[in-house]
DNA sequence: CTCCCTAAATAAACACTGTTAGGTAACTGA
DNA sequence: TCAGTTACCTAACAGTGTTTATTTAGGGAG
């Protein structure tokens, strides 16, 4: 309410464009990403995906609740890929031991690929993951409402439980190795991810030698695959 | 500079009391860190710790440079502590292989009784670790002035060395087998700790067959302490 | 015992964060 | 053309880490 009208010439009123709800949306959650994969999980405000956007930051709260909120659906994005990669692994292979390995494999190149969100997924403290499901896929309320995130452990779990009805573990509770091939992976992922300084060996073969140690603790001794699975090693 | 002279009665201004430096950041680490176990990582401010301290927030920065550097040093009590523990485990045992499956141990109990410090180690971005040295335990700069973090990682590659050196390993690369076995520890005990509200198996359980699935990839398939190194699995 | 000087503590402000309240104006349908 | 809806903005809130200038406590020297 200074003394400046409607002139044009001065830089202070920046005329507003209107979109759609759903165009801005996505444009939010668009530059949202970008930013996390740019400067990471931590530097990522209101002030700089709005300003990313090219409105003010009270914008945002007209399509998000929170900042929270906006995190959810990158989460959600993320999962909907990993149970996408991990349905195409396992649709391009039938033998239940290759499955589970490919499964594996797609489990750790997806997270590999989108470190920060990763990060954001399994490591930060808040998480969204608890309202994305993940976190409890085995009530019964997440059942009813399945996101994506119990979806993708599903796959995992059911490609383990496959190995053990084919007679091929040793050792009979399939939600233990469920969880021991998760904490697995998850072992290397989240460490290449948050100690990329530290001199690793090469990444591949850190990946395949992991993936070798899941299969010698999954399956019994005198599994006939044993040293078929187990790669170069 | 307000009406009330030195009444005493006015709670306004509580008089300052003056410690030693020493003494002073003792206070204040411990607070930081008994605010970390209770209210977890990210609501720790420097205004609570002040507050806890009975200080002003600005007091604070007489003792540490930045925030940053009171978690530097609860970092450093937690791989000191770590270090030690490590240490114990392998003086109590001569035994290679069990030398190793103890130190595992060591490291996993050691994470999961202190779950908000392992989040702020190895699970924060920015974080001390690289100061604290873990992060680049090979580089030349890093070996002049080794870190407890360092150390600790130097006692898991060593034990892992020592198993090799006995030729129980099928597979020469130690640098490899260590960094899966930290990988595998790491998984679990991350794991445990950002989803506490998973409805995982039981805890012990799942260690020991994360234990057992490291050592079945360790361990050539004819060495003889296999069984024995395979618990109840 | 007094003085004084170092430095531990303070108050006040900075720039930043997420979030909210209320006003303005752009588009939509009549 | 004229409402009505609502996307957007401005301004402010309380909180964060950090810096500056100022006060004052407490120990050493005279």
């Amino acid at each position: 309410m200074k003394t400046q009208g409607k002139q044009g010439a001065v830089p202070s009123k920046p005329r507003r464009k209107r979109l759609s709800p759903e165009e801005r949306r996505g444009q939010i959650v668009a530059a949202a990403r970008s930013l996390f994969a740019a400067e990471g999980t931590d530097n990522v405000s209101m002030r700089k995906i709005a300003k990313r956007v090219g409105i003010t930051q009270a914008a945002i709260y007209q399509h998000f609740e929170n900042k929270e909120a906006i995190f959810f659906v990158i989460i959600e994005g993320f999962f909907a890929e990993l149970l996408a990669a991990l349905e195409t692994a396992i649709a391009e292979e039938t033998e239940p031991l290759l499955r589970l390995r490919r499964s594996m494999r797609a489990y750790i190149e997806h997270g590999l690929s989108r470190p920060e969100e990763y990060r954001l997924v399994f490591m930060t403290p808040m998480s969204g993951l608890a309202r994305a499901g993940l976190a409890v896929p085995r009530t019964d309320e997440a059942r009813n409402t399945p996101s994506k995130g119990s979806l993708s452990f599903d796959v995992l779990d059911r490609a383990v439980r496959d190995v053990a009805l084919a007679g091929r573990t040793r050792y009979a509770d399939t939600d233990l190795l469920a969880e021991a091939a998760w904490a697995a992976m998850h072992g290397i992922v989240s460490l290449l991810i948050t100690h990329d300084q530290f001199p690793w060996t090469d990444r591949e073969r850190i990946v395949e030698f992991q993936l070798d140690l899941v299969f010698r603790g999954l399956l019994h001794d005198k599994c006939p695959m044993r040293q078929a699975l187990a790669g170069t090693f």
